[in-house]
DNA sequence: TTATTGATGGTCT
DNA sequence: GACCATCAATAAG
């Protein structure tokens, strides 16, 4: 007899990012769209707010980055390097800011549209989302979705929480960012085929 | 295999 | 005007 599934509740982002992310690895997003979308989270990133220098909410909030500040369990979505989308969700109360980057996924349904939202047909399935700005091209995410409400009732969003916790949690600095005292807040699952390799690192 | 670079435009100083 | 929480194509070894 199957588990019944049990959904994350805005509740387990009211906390640290940085605490936030190893437990967010393990969990299906899922998109109720037609066809249905959903993927394993396999690598994420935690942002913070004023001692972390790497994070968008670092000098204060701005036209961009207020959806940092605000409750968790949002969405932020950001434009980056001329083309690129990329999703986070918020954690912390309002007024705190912080968040977790979805880096990394692993496709478990609708894979068929994710490759064609990728615009290629002839990519392997751990090529689709192993990357921040791949997995929001895959499922479709653009700045329309900054600020959507994971848990309004609107929000056609669920994550189903992973409960049998079959992988081992690695960890590194994070990707893509200069800092001079790198804080080791990249988790990603060890030996996991989807993991991004780009500027690859382990452990 | 790894390393380098062009694409392309919003955000912030 | 500089910097980007990136990607994919190309070059080099």
């Amino acid at each position: 007899m199957a588990p019944r599934k049990k959904y994350l509740e805005r509740n387990f982002f009211n906390n640290e990012p940085e605490l936030v992310a190893p437990k967010l690895l393990g969990t299906t997003l899922v998109i109720e769209s037609s066809p249905k979308l959903a993927l394993k989270l396999v690598e994420v990133e935690a942002y913070g707010g004023a001692l972390d220098i790497a994070s968008h909410a670092y000098r204060g909030m701005t036209k961009r980055n207020k959806v940092m500040f605000g409750p968790p369990g949002f969405l932020y979505v950001y434009f980056t390097y001329g083309m690129h989308w990329c999703a986070n969700i918020t954690c912390l109360k309002e007024g705190v800011p912080g968040a977790v980057l979805l880096r990394a996924g692993m496709p478990t349904e609708g894979i068929a549209l994710m490759r064609r939202n990728r615009n290629r047909g002839d990519i392997k399935d751990q090529d689709i989302a192993n990357g921040p700005a791949k997995l929001c091209q895959a499922l479709g995410v653009d700045g329309s979705w900054n600020g959507l409400d994971l848990f309004g009732s609107a929000c056609n969003i669920k994550m189903i929480a992973n409960e049998n916790k079959d992988f081992e949690v690695g960890r590194s600095n994070r990707i893509g960012v200069r800092e001079e005292s790198p804080l080791p807040w990249r988790f990603f699952i060890k030996n996991n085929m989807f993991v991004s390799k780009y500027k690859a690192q382990v452990e």
